[in-house]
Formats: structure tokens, sequence, C-alpha cells
DNA sequence: AGATTATTTGACTTACTGGTCAACCACGCA
DNA sequence: TGCGTGGTTGACCAGTAAGTCAAATAATCT
């Protein structure tokens, strides 16, 4: 299912003079903090975004801030391992003796709703990608690559079995990925058109139903 | 086709003492400038992004940067309403009386197309939604919602006449702006993904061909 | 309890930021 | 050719940023 995590490890808890200890007090100070950068990266941007506003968030002194976190760009690592991290979680393993339209339902279903009840993680990396990647390790890169090349020649397989129309396979798992994340990033936008104050628990349904629908019968199959 | 772009004019020209004129210099200084800023807001932010940063883009001294735009804000403005003009002309109108799987074609194809030669517009929008619209006044967030409104209207005639399969009209919307917006925004991630270095012309082609198949088919239109 | 280690925090330093200003330059027109 | 407006620019200012530090306090272990 999910990839190990421990090889990703890395400035975070390196960051503080003694490594290894897991204080019970550490912990939670270490999530509430980066709850807080979290929200502030998101309305400010990383360079737009001061070590004091997050200090706020927390309520806490600016400078217990840089005893947990050596400085920003290290804390910007932990906020994007995070993320990484609730990756591993959806983009789990499919095979080739799976069928197709039920993994395709799957993986749409589980992103949607990942959309509505994780949108800041989301933002958080389109935005990153959006600005060119600047901090993101070469491991994050050629994480995702390998999963959409082992993932796209399932596809394959599938379309040589004439199991579902073929088509471009990698451009399916982009297709699947962005109208789904739409979702979280465009939260705003889609609320104002829709002229709406929030989400609300039956639009992951409609939405997803909507999507693995136009998707799965695109790509010849049959749905419902 | 296009709105009348002249209600929208605002801080921009008014940022200088003496308004209307249009000297040589003047408009060539101006789009300078807003180009240098756009790449510098792209990688950095808006907060992120220094006046500094944007005068060594444009090869100008500071100061001259504050002498078209009173300051940063209504540098962001003037950034955002120019993408709102470009948004204009993709947006066009459609009629009842169209052909359903040619409007979704035409509309797929001009939207990649755009990604591919504009993706800096896109990026920026993107990040300004993604922050929750903080420099977007009422008027670019209600143009957005009449322009979906009327196309889904469209939409649900169609399929009132059998046209095309009853889906969601205005998810459909989100569905094909999402999944060509995409290839904007995640530039960098896709290119690392498919271990590119840049895009190429037949990306355009392949791409397009490739959404149009998926969508028109995913509404029970056929395709090609 | 006493020693050791982890945590908290206000004050400080250094660097940078947006924005202003007044002096200066250049271009076109009378 | 010289005058006026538009354009250019270095220097400056006040505010804010990241990051440091050492002293004070709280946990933890023996």
């Amino acid at each position: 299912m999910s990839t190990d995590k421990t090889n990703r490890m890395s400035g975070n808890e390196a960051a503080t003079s003694k490594q290894g200890k897991t204080g019970k007090i550490r912990e939670k100070s270490v999530e509430h903090i980066m709850n807080a950068a979290q929200e502030e990266f998101v309305i400010n941007g990383f360079k737009g975004t001061t070590i004091q506003s997050i200090a706020d968030r927390a309520g806490l002194p600016k400078a217990n801030i840089h005893y947990y976190f050596k400085n920003k760009e290290n804390l910007i690592q932990a906020v994007l391992e995070n993320i990484l991290d609730l990756w591993d979680e959806v983009l789990g393993d499919i095979s080739v003796d799976d069928d197709p339209r039920h993994v395709l339902e799957h993986f749409i279903r589980t992103k949607v709703r990942m959309s509505f009840t994780h949108p800041l993680p989301s933002k958080l990396f389109a935005m990153e990608i959006i600005q060119g990647a600047q901090h993101l390790k070469e491991y994050a890169r050629t994480y995702l690559r390998k999963w959409v090349r082992e993932k796209a020649k399932v596809f394959e397989h599938w379309m040589d079995e004439g199991k579902m129309d073929r088509v471009d396979p990698v451009h399916l798992i982009f297709l699947i990925w962005s109208s789904t994340q739409h979702y979280a990033d465009f939260e705003t936008q889609i609320l104002t058109i829709m002229n709406r104050g929030e989400y609300e628990e039956e639009d992951i349904d409609h939405i997803s139903d909507f999507l693995c629908r136009v998707v799965i019968r695109g790509c010849g199959l049959q749905y419902p």
C-alpha cells in the first residue's frame, strides 16, 4: 500500500540540538506550530509569511518557534514533508488484477474526499509547485514520478487486454488529479461561483458521482 | 463575444499624477515593469516579492517603479486586471444553436493552448485564488460567476433537448477548467513526471485530443 | 531533594523593505 | 535655443524581518 516513510526524515528533528528525543511537550508544540505555519503559509505564501505571524497564531513567543525549528526554511521543509506523508495514505497501490472501473472510482472518491477534508495541504502543495518547487527535495520529485509511471503501466496493461479504451494513461492520471484537486485549491472561486458560504457534506458525493461518470464513461467503461 | 473592458479600468493609470497621458515611454515602461512583476510574483508570491527584485529584473532603479505605480498594491491590481483582460479573449460566448460537441472541443483546445502560451497569468491567478482572492475586486468575482451561469444554462438547454447526457453543467465547466489549467499551473510537476525539460508544440495537440476524447465521450457524445 | 536536561521568553542585532524626496536629465515644442 | 513637462535616480527614513542569546523556569530522572 504505502511506501516507507522512514527514508524521508530529514532536517525536522535534526533541527534541535538533541535528536531522537520525543518528549510529549515537544511533540505537541511541534504539531501546534506546524498547524499554525500551514495556515499562514497558505494565506501569505512562504516568503510572505513571518515567523512572528506564525507565533501569534500559535499563541507563542517568536523565540519559541526558533527553539523547535532552526530557521524558516526548516519549518517549510517540515510542513512539506508532512504533506507528502498525507499523500502516501491516498496514493494506494493497484494491481493488474483489479477492476479498472473500481480502481478509477475508488481513486476519484478518495481524492475528492481528501480535497474536502484536507484543503490546506493541497493548497500548500499547489503553491509550491506553481512557484517552481523551490523547496521540494529531489526525493519528493522522483517519488511522484515513480508513482505515476507505475500506475500508468497498470492502465496500459488493462488497455492491452481491452478492458478499457486506449487513452494516454499519464494524462488520465493528470486529469483525475487536477479535477479532484481543483475543489481544494480553488475552493474560494468555486464557492463564489456557486454562491455559497462553505462546502457541505453532500457536495462530496455529488461531485464524486459527476467525476466518476464523466471520467469512467470517457474511458469507454460502463457507469454506473 | 467578449465583454466590454472599459468598466474595469481602475487604479492603474490613475496611480500616476497626470492621468490620460499615454506617452510612448510611459507605455513601454509600464509594460516592462508589469512583465517583470508578473515573473517575480509567480516565483515569490505577492507578499514575498520586493519592489527591488522587480526593479532588478526590469533593469531599472527602484524609484522608477514607484514613479509608474504609486505602491505595491497598485502594481498587483494592475497585473491582475491584465490577466482578466486576457481571460476575456478565451471565454467566448456560446449559443443554444451551436453544436455541443463543437463547443466543448473548441473550448478545450483554446484553453489548452492558452495554458501553453500564457502560463504565467494562469499561475498568478491560481495563486491569488488559493490565497483567498485577497486582491480580487468584487467585479472579478461576479464576472466569473455570471460567465459560468450563462454557459451552464446553455448546457442545460442541450440536455433538455437530449443533445448530450444529463450531467451537472457547472461541474462540467469546472472539470474542463481545472484539467486544462493544470498544464499551466503544474508545469513544473508535469515536466518532472514526464522527465522533460520543457513542453513541445505537439504536446498541445496530444493533450487536447486526449481531453476532448474523454470529456466529450464522458458527456455521451461521439468523438472524434 | 538535587542534579541534569528540556523549555520558555524578552531583549537585542543585523539586514532588508516600502515608500519619499529633491535634485537632476531629456525630449519636444514654440 | 531655451523652457516646461515628463522621466530618472541616489540617498534617505521609519518600520519590520529573521535569527541569536543568555537568563529564568519547568520537567524528569536518580
